[in-house]
DNA sequence: CGTTATTTTGATATACTTCAATAGGGGTGG
DNA sequence: CCACCCCTATTGAAGTATATCAAAATAACG
Protein backbone atom coordinates (compact mmCIF):
# COMPACT_ATOMS: atom_id res chain seq x y z
CA UNK A 1 0.00 0.00 0.00
CA UNK A 2 3.00 2.58 -0.56
CA UNK A 3 1.17 5.55 -0.92
CA UNK A 4 3.40 6.54 -3.91
CA UNK A 5 2.14 7.05 -7.34
CA UNK A 6 3.27 5.08 -10.51
CA UNK A 7 6.83 5.50 -10.26
CA UNK A 8 8.21 6.98 -13.75
CA UNK A 9 8.16 3.90 -16.71
CA UNK A 10 11.48 2.83 -17.87
CA UNK A 11 10.03 4.84 -21.23
CA UNK A 12 10.32 2.15 -23.73
CA UNK A 13 7.10 1.73 -26.12
CA UNK A 14 5.58 -1.78 -26.46
CA UNK A 15 6.23 -3.79 -29.05
CA UNK A 16 3.11 -5.42 -30.87
CA UNK A 17 3.62 -9.50 -30.23
CA UNK A 18 2.07 -9.23 -33.93
CA UNK A 19 4.08 -7.09 -36.17
CA UNK A 20 3.61 -8.17 -39.69
CA UNK A 21 0.92 -10.02 -41.86
CA UNK A 22 -2.80 -9.53 -41.61
CA UNK A 23 -3.74 -8.23 -38.42
CA UNK A 24 -7.17 -8.92 -37.37
CA UNK A 25 -9.95 -6.25 -36.46
CA UNK A 26 -9.13 -6.81 -32.64
CA UNK A 27 -5.30 -6.81 -33.32
CA UNK A 28 -5.25 -4.35 -35.03
CA UNK A 29 -7.54 -1.98 -32.50
CA UNK A 30 -4.78 -2.73 -29.49
CA UNK A 31 -1.79 -1.66 -31.71
CA UNK A 32 -3.74 1.29 -32.62
CA UNK A 33 -3.87 1.76 -28.90
CA UNK A 34 -0.81 0.10 -27.92
CA UNK A 35 0.85 3.34 -29.78
CA UNK A 36 -0.28 6.32 -27.44
CA UNK A 37 0.59 4.15 -24.18
CA UNK A 38 3.76 3.88 -22.20
CA UNK A 39 4.54 0.84 -19.66
CA UNK A 40 4.74 1.37 -16.46
CA UNK A 41 6.30 -1.37 -13.67
CA UNK A 42 4.38 -1.67 -10.26
CA UNK A 43 6.02 -3.30 -7.44
CA UNK A 44 3.72 -5.35 -5.21
CA UNK A 45 1.60 -3.62 -3.22
CA UNK A 46 2.14 -0.14 -4.72
CA UNK A 47 -0.94 1.84 -5.60
CA UNK A 48 -1.35 2.70 -9.04
CA UNK A 49 -4.17 5.23 -8.52
CA UNK A 50 -6.51 6.90 -5.56
CA UNK A 51 -10.14 6.62 -5.29
CA UNK A 52 -10.80 10.67 -6.30
CA UNK A 53 -7.51 11.27 -8.04
CA UNK A 54 -7.51 13.56 -11.23
CA UNK A 55 -8.09 10.67 -13.91
CA UNK A 56 -6.17 11.22 -16.59
CA UNK A 57 -4.68 8.06 -17.81
CA UNK A 58 -6.72 4.37 -18.45
CA UNK A 59 -4.01 1.19 -18.28
CA UNK A 60 -4.56 -2.15 -19.46
CA UNK A 61 -2.23 -4.58 -17.66
CA UNK A 62 0.71 -6.55 -19.71
CA UNK A 63 1.89 -8.80 -16.45
CA UNK A 64 0.99 -9.77 -12.53
CA UNK A 65 -2.16 -8.66 -11.39
CA UNK A 66 -4.32 -6.10 -10.21
CA UNK A 67 -7.51 -5.16 -7.80
CA UNK A 68 -9.70 -2.55 -8.24
CA UNK A 69 -11.49 -1.61 -4.84
CA UNK A 70 -13.94 0.68 -3.15
CA UNK A 71 -13.35 2.07 0.21
CA UNK A 72 -16.34 2.90 3.36
CA UNK A 73 -15.01 5.82 5.07
CA UNK A 74 -14.59 3.49 8.30
CA UNK A 75 -12.30 1.07 6.23
CA UNK A 76 -14.97 -1.34 4.92
CA UNK A 77 -13.51 -2.76 1.31
CA UNK A 78 -14.74 -4.11 -1.64
CA UNK A 79 -12.92 -5.28 -4.36
CA UNK A 80 -14.44 -4.50 -7.64
CA UNK A 81 -12.34 -6.17 -10.11
CA UNK A 82 -9.02 -8.47 -10.43
CA UNK A 83 -7.12 -7.50 -13.71
CA UNK A 84 -5.01 -10.10 -15.38
CA UNK A 85 -2.76 -9.72 -18.84
CA UNK A 86 -5.11 -8.33 -21.24
CA UNK A 87 -7.48 -6.73 -18.75
CA UNK A 88 -8.41 -2.83 -18.63
CA UNK A 89 -8.73 -0.61 -15.70
CA UNK A 90 -10.00 2.86 -15.32
CA UNK A 91 -12.03 2.88 -18.70
CA UNK A 92 -15.19 3.99 -16.70
CA UNK A 93 -13.44 7.19 -14.79
CA UNK A 94 -15.12 10.37 -15.40
CA UNK A 95 -13.10 13.43 -14.04
CA UNK A 96 -11.75 11.23 -10.76
CA UNK A 97 -11.22 7.86 -10.45
CA UNK A 98 -14.26 6.28 -8.89
CA UNK A 99 -12.11 3.69 -7.57
CA UNK A 100 -8.25 2.35 -6.01
CA UNK A 101 -5.70 0.10 -7.98
CA UNK A 102 -3.31 -1.28 -6.63
CA UNK A 103 -0.67 -4.36 -8.01
CA UNK A 104 -1.52 -7.44 -6.10
CA UNK A 105 2.12 -8.98 -7.29
CA UNK A 106 4.74 -6.93 -9.36
CA UNK A 107 2.79 -5.71 -12.30
CA UNK A 108 3.91 -4.03 -15.71
CA UNK A 109 0.65 -2.12 -17.40
CA UNK A 110 0.10 -0.01 -19.96
CA UNK A 111 -0.83 3.25 -19.68
CA UNK A 112 -2.95 5.48 -21.79
CA UNK A 113 -3.70 9.33 -21.43
CA UNK A 114 -7.49 9.23 -22.06
CA UNK A 115 -7.64 12.03 -24.36
CA UNK A 116 -5.31 10.78 -26.89
CA UNK A 117 -7.59 7.61 -26.61
CA UNK A 118 -10.78 10.10 -26.97
CA UNK A 119 -8.61 11.61 -30.34
CA UNK A 120 -7.78 7.98 -31.71
CA UNK A 121 -11.50 6.87 -31.32
CA UNK A 122 -12.92 10.01 -33.14
CA UNK A 123 -10.45 8.80 -35.82
CA UNK A 124 -11.15 5.26 -35.62
CA UNK A 125 -14.94 4.89 -35.20
CA UNK A 126 -14.41 1.16 -34.74
CA UNK A 127 -12.02 1.40 -31.92
CA UNK A 128 -15.09 3.44 -30.12
CA UNK A 129 -16.99 0.02 -31.00
CA UNK A 130 -14.63 -2.01 -29.47
CA UNK A 131 -14.40 0.10 -26.00
CA UNK A 132 -18.04 -0.31 -25.55
CA UNK A 133 -18.20 -4.08 -26.11
CA UNK A 134 -15.56 -3.89 -23.27
CA UNK A 135 -17.74 -1.59 -21.51
CA UNK A 136 -20.30 -4.01 -21.69
CA UNK A 137 -18.68 -6.98 -20.72
CA UNK A 138 -17.63 -5.09 -17.61
CA UNK A 139 -20.61 -4.29 -16.73
CA UNK A 140 -22.26 -7.95 -17.17
CA UNK A 141 -19.50 -9.30 -14.80
CA UNK A 142 -20.90 -6.59 -12.51
CA UNK A 143 -24.26 -7.97 -12.90
CA UNK A 144 -23.38 -11.51 -11.70
CA UNK A 145 -21.26 -10.34 -8.93
CA UNK A 146 -24.41 -8.43 -7.80
CA UNK A 147 -26.36 -11.50 -7.97
CA UNK A 148 -23.70 -13.07 -6.14
CA UNK A 149 -23.62 -11.10 -3.07
CA UNK A 150 -27.08 -10.43 -2.52
CA UNK A 151 -28.31 -13.79 -3.17
CA UNK A 152 -25.68 -16.44 -2.93
CA UNK A 153 -23.55 -18.58 0.01
CA UNK A 154 -20.54 -18.87 0.99
CA UNK A 155 -20.33 -22.08 -0.51
CA UNK A 156 -22.01 -20.85 -4.07
CA UNK A 157 -19.78 -17.63 -3.63
CA UNK A 158 -16.56 -19.15 -3.35
CA UNK A 159 -17.39 -21.64 -6.31
CA UNK A 160 -18.29 -19.03 -8.92
CA UNK A 161 -15.18 -16.73 -8.10
CA UNK A 162 -13.07 -20.08 -8.49
CA UNK A 163 -14.40 -20.67 -11.80
CA UNK A 164 -13.88 -16.88 -13.06
CA UNK A 165 -10.76 -17.34 -12.46
CA UNK A 166 -9.85 -20.47 -14.29
CA UNK A 167 -12.15 -20.42 -17.51
CA UNK A 168 -10.55 -23.56 -18.96
CA UNK A 169 -8.05 -25.71 -17.45
CA UNK A 170 -8.35 -27.56 -14.04
CA UNK A 171 -5.27 -25.46 -11.96
CA UNK A 172 -5.58 -22.16 -10.47
CA UNK A 173 -2.95 -19.91 -9.14
CA UNK A 174 -4.34 -17.52 -7.00
CA UNK A 175 -2.03 -13.92 -7.24
CA UNK A 176 -4.42 -12.60 -4.03
CA UNK A 177 -4.78 -13.49 -0.62
CA UNK A 178 -8.00 -14.57 1.81
CA UNK A 179 -7.98 -10.87 2.46
CA UNK A 180 -8.79 -9.68 -0.97
CA UNK A 181 -10.78 -12.75 -1.70
CA UNK A 182 -13.29 -12.31 1.16
CA UNK A 183 -13.47 -8.10 -0.02
CA UNK A 184 -14.26 -9.46 -3.35
CA UNK A 185 -16.56 -12.05 -2.01
CA UNK A 186 -18.38 -10.36 0.88
CA UNK A 187 -17.12 -12.05 3.21
CA UNK A 188 -14.74 -12.36 5.86
CA UNK A 189 -11.34 -13.98 5.69
CA UNK A 190 -12.00 -17.00 8.31
CA UNK A 191 -15.57 -17.79 6.21
CA UNK A 192 -13.25 -17.72 2.98
CA UNK A 193 -10.60 -19.95 4.88
CA UNK A 194 -13.64 -22.66 6.20
CA UNK A 195 -15.35 -22.51 2.36
CA UNK A 196 -12.08 -23.63 0.69
CA UNK A 197 -11.47 -26.51 3.46
CA UNK A 198 -15.17 -27.58 2.59
CA UNK A 199 -14.74 -28.00 -0.69
CA UNK A 200 -12.09 -29.83 -0.27
CA UNK A 201 -13.22 -32.08 2.24
CA UNK A 202 -15.98 -32.68 -0.45
CA UNK A 203 -13.49 -33.58 -3.00
CA UNK A 204 -13.81 -30.88 -5.03
CA UNK A 205 -10.77 -28.98 -5.09
CA UNK A 206 -7.35 -29.83 -3.75
CA UNK A 207 -4.68 -27.11 -2.16
CA UNK A 208 -1.31 -27.95 -2.59
CA UNK A 209 -0.56 -24.60 -1.20
CA UNK A 210 -3.26 -22.12 0.02
CA UNK A 211 -2.76 -20.36 -3.05
CA UNK A 212 -2.51 -22.93 -5.49
CA UNK A 213 -5.66 -24.80 -6.20
CA UNK A 214 -6.41 -27.52 -8.20
CA UNK A 215 -9.99 -28.78 -9.38
CA UNK A 216 -10.90 -32.14 -9.11
CA UNK A 217 -14.52 -32.23 -10.58
CA UNK A 218 -15.71 -29.02 -12.30
CA UNK A 219 -19.14 -30.43 -12.80
CA UNK A 220 -19.45 -30.39 -9.10
CA UNK A 221 -18.19 -26.76 -9.16
CA UNK A 222 -20.65 -25.94 -11.73
CA UNK A 223 -23.53 -27.10 -9.66
CA UNK A 224 -22.57 -25.61 -6.70
CA UNK A 225 -21.74 -21.92 -7.84
CA UNK A 226 -25.09 -21.83 -9.88
CA UNK A 227 -27.68 -23.54 -7.55
CA UNK A 228 -28.43 -25.77 -10.21
CA UNK B 1 -45.35 -11.47 -15.18
CA UNK B 2 -47.20 -11.61 -17.94
CA UNK B 3 -45.57 -13.70 -20.16
CA UNK B 4 -46.10 -11.84 -23.52
CA UNK B 5 -43.75 -10.11 -25.31
CA UNK B 6 -44.04 -6.37 -25.90
CA UNK B 7 -47.54 -5.80 -27.67
CA UNK B 8 -47.14 -3.64 -31.12
CA UNK B 9 -47.16 -0.24 -30.40
CA UNK B 10 -49.55 2.45 -30.95
CA UNK B 11 -46.91 3.09 -33.92
CA UNK B 12 -46.36 6.62 -33.21
CA UNK B 13 -43.30 8.38 -33.84
CA UNK B 14 -41.53 10.20 -30.74
CA UNK B 15 -42.39 14.12 -31.13
CA UNK B 16 -38.92 15.59 -29.38
CA UNK B 17 -40.20 17.92 -26.45
CA UNK B 18 -37.83 20.49 -28.16
CA UNK B 19 -37.91 21.10 -31.85
CA UNK B 20 -37.17 24.86 -32.47
CA UNK B 21 -34.09 27.20 -31.73
CA UNK B 22 -30.34 25.66 -30.91
CA UNK B 23 -30.18 22.58 -29.70
CA UNK B 24 -28.16 21.05 -26.57
CA UNK B 25 -25.76 18.49 -27.84
CA UNK B 26 -27.30 16.29 -25.60
CA UNK B 27 -30.71 17.05 -26.63
CA UNK B 28 -29.78 16.98 -30.38
CA UNK B 29 -28.17 13.50 -29.43
CA UNK B 30 -31.86 12.15 -28.40
CA UNK B 31 -33.40 13.58 -30.95
CA UNK B 32 -31.30 11.39 -33.69
CA UNK B 33 -32.26 8.72 -31.62
CA UNK B 34 -35.71 9.19 -31.39
CA UNK B 35 -35.61 9.42 -35.25
CA UNK B 36 -34.79 5.53 -35.53
CA UNK B 37 -37.22 4.21 -32.31
CA UNK B 38 -41.08 3.15 -31.48
CA UNK B 39 -43.05 3.75 -28.68
CA UNK B 40 -44.20 0.40 -26.77
CA UNK B 41 -46.58 0.53 -24.18
CA UNK B 42 -46.59 -1.65 -21.06
CA UNK B 43 -48.83 -2.71 -18.42
CA UNK B 44 -47.92 -3.41 -14.65
CA UNK B 45 -45.79 -6.49 -14.49
CA UNK B 46 -45.77 -7.06 -18.25
CA UNK B 47 -42.58 -8.53 -19.20
CA UNK B 48 -40.61 -6.23 -21.75
CA UNK B 49 -38.12 -8.95 -22.34
CA UNK B 50 -36.57 -11.87 -21.01
CA UNK B 51 -33.14 -13.10 -20.25
CA UNK B 52 -32.07 -15.17 -22.92
CA UNK B 53 -34.03 -13.60 -25.76
CA UNK B 54 -32.27 -12.32 -28.80
CA UNK B 55 -31.30 -8.83 -28.45
CA UNK B 56 -32.47 -6.56 -31.22
CA UNK B 57 -33.42 -3.48 -29.16
CA UNK B 58 -31.94 -1.19 -26.29
CA UNK B 59 -34.76 1.19 -24.79
CA UNK B 60 -35.22 4.04 -22.65
CA UNK B 61 -38.39 4.67 -20.36
CA UNK B 62 -40.50 7.88 -21.30
CA UNK B 63 -42.69 7.09 -18.44
CA UNK B 64 -43.67 4.93 -15.56
CA UNK B 65 -40.78 2.40 -14.26
CA UNK B 66 -39.26 -0.71 -14.93
CA UNK B 67 -37.26 -3.29 -13.03
CA UNK B 68 -33.96 -5.64 -14.23
CA UNK B 69 -33.50 -8.91 -12.99
CA UNK B 70 -31.59 -11.63 -12.89
CA UNK B 71 -32.47 -14.97 -11.60
CA UNK B 72 -31.11 -18.44 -9.86
CA UNK B 73 -32.22 -21.31 -11.26
CA UNK B 74 -33.74 -22.38 -7.72
CA UNK B 75 -36.00 -18.71 -7.97
CA UNK B 76 -33.60 -16.70 -5.64
CA UNK B 77 -33.85 -12.97 -7.79
CA UNK B 78 -31.87 -9.50 -7.38
CA UNK B 79 -33.00 -6.21 -9.06
CA UNK B 80 -29.99 -4.97 -11.28
CA UNK B 81 -31.80 -1.34 -12.03
CA UNK B 82 -34.69 0.33 -11.06
CA UNK B 83 -35.39 2.34 -14.95
CA UNK B 84 -37.24 5.68 -14.49
CA UNK B 85 -38.10 8.36 -17.38
CA UNK B 86 -34.71 8.84 -19.13
CA UNK B 87 -32.98 5.58 -17.78
CA UNK B 88 -31.57 3.20 -21.20
CA UNK B 89 -32.14 -0.42 -20.50
CA UNK B 90 -30.43 -2.83 -21.96
CA UNK B 91 -27.65 -0.83 -23.28
CA UNK B 92 -25.03 -3.48 -22.18
CA UNK B 93 -26.58 -6.60 -24.15
CA UNK B 94 -24.65 -8.86 -27.16
CA UNK B 95 -26.76 -11.67 -29.19
CA UNK B 96 -28.77 -12.14 -25.91
CA UNK B 97 -30.75 -10.26 -23.15
CA UNK B 98 -28.66 -10.66 -19.96
CA UNK B 99 -31.81 -9.68 -17.80
CA UNK B 100 -35.30 -9.97 -17.75
CA UNK B 101 -37.69 -6.71 -17.85
CA UNK B 102 -40.59 -5.92 -15.96
CA UNK B 103 -42.52 -2.58 -15.88
CA UNK B 104 -43.35 -1.90 -12.37
CA UNK B 105 -46.60 0.26 -12.98
CA UNK B 106 -48.29 0.73 -16.48
CA UNK B 107 -45.28 2.48 -18.69
CA UNK B 108 -44.18 3.76 -22.02
CA UNK B 109 -40.08 3.14 -23.68
CA UNK B 110 -38.85 3.90 -26.42
CA UNK B 111 -37.51 1.32 -28.50
CA UNK B 112 -34.53 1.62 -30.74
CA UNK B 113 -33.16 -1.12 -33.00
CA UNK B 114 -29.67 -2.56 -31.56
CA UNK B 115 -28.71 -2.69 -35.90
CA UNK B 116 -29.91 0.79 -36.40
CA UNK B 117 -28.22 2.64 -33.31
CA UNK B 118 -25.22 1.00 -34.56
CA UNK B 119 -26.10 2.80 -37.71
CA UNK B 120 -26.63 5.74 -36.06
CA UNK B 121 -22.88 6.14 -34.38
CA UNK B 122 -21.31 4.95 -37.29
CA UNK B 123 -22.71 8.45 -39.04
CA UNK B 124 -22.28 10.72 -35.48
CA UNK B 125 -19.08 9.62 -33.92
CA UNK B 126 -20.37 11.90 -30.78
CA UNK B 127 -23.24 9.35 -30.03
CA UNK B 128 -20.74 6.87 -28.89
CA UNK B 129 -19.40 8.92 -26.92
CA UNK B 130 -23.13 9.81 -25.13
CA UNK B 131 -23.13 5.92 -25.49
CA UNK B 132 -19.94 5.26 -23.56
CA UNK B 133 -20.76 7.68 -21.10
CA UNK B 134 -24.12 6.00 -20.42
CA UNK B 135 -22.35 2.84 -19.69
CA UNK B 136 -19.85 4.13 -17.63
CA UNK B 137 -22.74 6.03 -15.31
CA UNK B 138 -24.04 2.28 -15.52
CA UNK B 139 -20.93 0.79 -14.25
CA UNK B 140 -20.32 3.31 -11.66
CA UNK B 141 -23.70 2.47 -9.91
CA UNK B 142 -22.89 -0.83 -10.24
CA UNK B 143 -19.77 -0.79 -8.20
CA UNK B 144 -21.63 1.25 -5.70
CA UNK B 145 -24.02 -1.52 -5.58
CA UNK B 146 -21.38 -4.24 -5.16
CA UNK B 147 -19.98 -2.33 -2.04
CA UNK B 148 -23.87 -2.04 -0.49
CA UNK B 149 -24.26 -5.44 -0.87
CA UNK B 150 -20.84 -6.20 0.21
CA UNK B 151 -20.12 -4.50 2.97
CA UNK B 152 -23.44 -2.42 4.27
CA UNK B 153 -25.98 -3.85 6.98
CA UNK B 154 -29.55 -3.51 6.37
CA UNK B 155 -29.72 0.21 7.64
CA UNK B 156 -27.12 1.54 5.28
CA UNK B 157 -28.39 -0.50 2.66
CA UNK B 158 -32.08 1.32 3.13
CA UNK B 159 -30.71 4.67 3.46
CA UNK B 160 -28.63 4.65 0.66
CA UNK B 161 -31.29 3.25 -1.68
CA UNK B 162 -33.75 6.10 -0.45
CA UNK B 163 -31.13 8.67 -1.42
CA UNK B 164 -30.66 7.27 -4.75
CA UNK B 165 -34.08 7.04 -5.74
CA UNK B 166 -34.73 10.82 -4.58
CA UNK B 167 -31.68 12.95 -5.75
CA UNK B 168 -33.13 15.95 -4.57
CA UNK B 169 -35.94 16.97 -2.79
CA UNK B 170 -37.51 15.40 0.33
CA UNK B 171 -40.09 13.47 -0.92
CA UNK B 172 -40.00 9.68 -2.54
CA UNK B 173 -42.80 7.75 -4.54
CA UNK B 174 -41.69 3.94 -4.89
CA UNK B 175 -42.96 2.85 -7.67
CA UNK B 176 -41.71 -0.69 -6.60
CA UNK B 177 -42.80 -3.28 -3.45
CA UNK B 178 -41.02 -4.25 -0.77
CA UNK B 179 -39.93 -7.43 -2.11
CA UNK B 180 -38.49 -5.25 -5.25
CA UNK B 181 -36.44 -3.40 -2.89
CA UNK B 182 -35.72 -6.72 -0.73
CA UNK B 183 -34.07 -8.20 -3.96
CA UNK B 184 -32.18 -5.00 -5.26
CA UNK B 185 -30.79 -4.72 -1.73
CA UNK B 186 -30.03 -8.52 -1.00
CA UNK B 187 -32.13 -9.01 1.99
CA UNK B 188 -35.82 -10.00 2.60
CA UNK B 189 -39.57 -8.57 2.75
CA UNK B 190 -39.44 -8.53 6.67
CA UNK B 191 -36.11 -6.93 7.35
CA UNK B 192 -36.59 -4.17 4.88
CA UNK B 193 -40.31 -3.37 6.28
CA UNK B 194 -38.07 -3.66 9.97
CA UNK B 195 -35.76 -1.51 8.74
CA UNK B 196 -37.72 1.21 7.27
CA UNK B 197 -39.62 1.30 10.88
CA UNK B 198 -36.22 2.10 12.22
CA UNK B 199 -36.04 4.83 9.95
CA UNK B 200 -38.86 6.17 11.45
CA UNK B 201 -38.40 5.33 14.83
CA UNK B 202 -35.52 7.62 14.39
CA UNK B 203 -37.17 10.12 13.30
CA UNK B 204 -35.11 10.26 10.04
CA UNK B 205 -38.38 9.69 7.32
CA UNK B 206 -42.09 9.56 7.70
CA UNK B 207 -44.33 7.20 5.98
CA UNK B 208 -47.59 8.40 5.01
CA UNK B 209 -48.33 5.55 3.16
CA UNK B 210 -46.25 2.41 2.28
CA UNK B 211 -44.72 3.55 -0.90
CA UNK B 212 -44.86 7.16 0.14
CA UNK B 213 -41.72 8.37 1.64
CA UNK B 214 -41.14 11.75 3.64
CA UNK B 215 -37.26 12.29 4.38
CA UNK B 216 -37.44 14.52 7.30
CA UNK B 217 -33.46 14.71 8.27
CA UNK B 218 -31.10 14.42 4.86
CA UNK B 219 -27.79 14.58 6.65
CA UNK B 220 -29.02 12.05 8.99
CA UNK B 221 -30.05 9.42 5.98
CA UNK B 222 -26.92 10.61 4.33
CA UNK B 223 -24.32 9.98 7.44
CA UNK B 224 -25.93 6.20 7.55
CA UNK B 225 -25.79 5.77 4.08
CA UNK B 226 -21.76 6.11 4.19
CA UNK B 227 -21.61 4.59 7.35
CA UNK B 228 -19.72 8.46 8.64
C1' DC C 1 16.42 -21.07 12.41
C1' DG C 2 14.08 -17.67 14.72
C1' DT C 3 10.58 -14.14 13.55
C1' DT C 4 6.60 -12.42 11.45
C1' DA C 5 2.67 -12.63 8.46
C1' DT C 6 -0.90 -15.50 6.69
C1' DT C 7 -3.98 -19.18 6.92
C1' DT C 8 -6.61 -22.52 9.28
C1' DT C 9 -9.43 -24.13 12.99
C1' DG C 10 -12.29 -23.54 17.23
C1' DA C 11 -15.88 -21.26 20.32
C1' DT C 12 -19.17 -17.82 20.85
C1' DA C 13 -22.05 -13.86 19.33
C1' DT C 14 -25.21 -11.59 16.30
C1' DA C 15 -27.57 -9.70 12.28
C1' DC C 16 -30.45 -11.31 9.36
C1' DT C 17 -33.60 -15.05 7.83
C1' DT C 18 -37.39 -17.99 8.36
C1' DC C 19 -41.75 -19.17 9.98
C1' DA C 20 -46.04 -17.41 11.75
C1' DA C 21 -49.54 -14.24 12.87
C1' DT C 22 -51.63 -9.62 12.71
C1' DA C 23 -52.67 -5.29 10.64
C1' DG C 24 -53.50 -2.18 7.05
C1' DG C 25 -55.26 -0.55 2.17
C1' DG C 26 -57.66 -0.68 -2.02
C1' DG C 27 -61.01 -2.42 -4.73
C1' DT C 28 -65.49 -4.78 -5.65
C1' DG C 29 -70.06 -6.00 -5.00
C1' DG C 30 -74.00 -6.06 -2.18
C1' DC D 1 -71.78 3.45 2.00
C1' DC D 2 -70.43 -0.38 4.22
C1' DA D 3 -68.75 -5.16 4.37
C1' DC D 4 -65.88 -8.29 2.66
C1' DC D 5 -61.86 -10.07 0.41
C1' DC D 6 -57.30 -10.12 -1.27
C1' DC D 7 -52.85 -8.51 -1.30
C1' DT D 8 -49.12 -6.23 0.74
C1' DA D 9 -46.85 -4.68 4.66
C1' DT D 10 -45.76 -4.94 9.50
C1' DT D 11 -44.59 -7.11 13.76
C1' DG D 12 -43.22 -11.14 16.69
C1' DA D 13 -40.52 -15.44 17.98
C1' DA D 14 -37.16 -18.73 16.94
C1' DG D 15 -33.40 -20.50 13.94
C1' DT D 16 -29.13 -20.16 11.23
C1' DA D 17 -25.30 -18.65 8.42
C1' DT D 18 -21.80 -15.87 8.92
C1' DA D 19 -19.11 -12.56 11.86
C1' DT D 20 -16.22 -11.94 15.69
C1' DC D 21 -12.91 -13.17 19.00
C1' DA D 22 -9.13 -16.23 20.11
C1' DA D 23 -5.60 -19.59 19.40
C1' DA D 24 -2.92 -22.91 16.81
C1' DA D 25 -0.65 -24.26 12.54
C1' DT D 26 1.57 -23.25 8.42
C1' DA D 27 4.20 -20.57 5.32
C1' DA D 28 7.24 -16.69 4.17
C1' DC D 29 11.52 -14.31 5.08
C1' DG D 30 15.57 -12.44 6.58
Amino acid sequence: MTPLHSHQPTANRFAPAVVAGALSAAAADAAAFDCIGTVVSLRRDQMLFFEGDPAQYCFKVLSGALRSCRLLPDGRRHVNQFARPGDFVALDSDDVYRSTVEALSDARVMRYPRRAVEQLIQQQPRLGKSLRRRLCADLQAAQAQMLLLGRKNALERLASFLLAMCERGDHVALPMTRNDIADHLGLTIETVSRTFSQLKGRGVIELTTSSDVLIKRRDALEDIAEAA
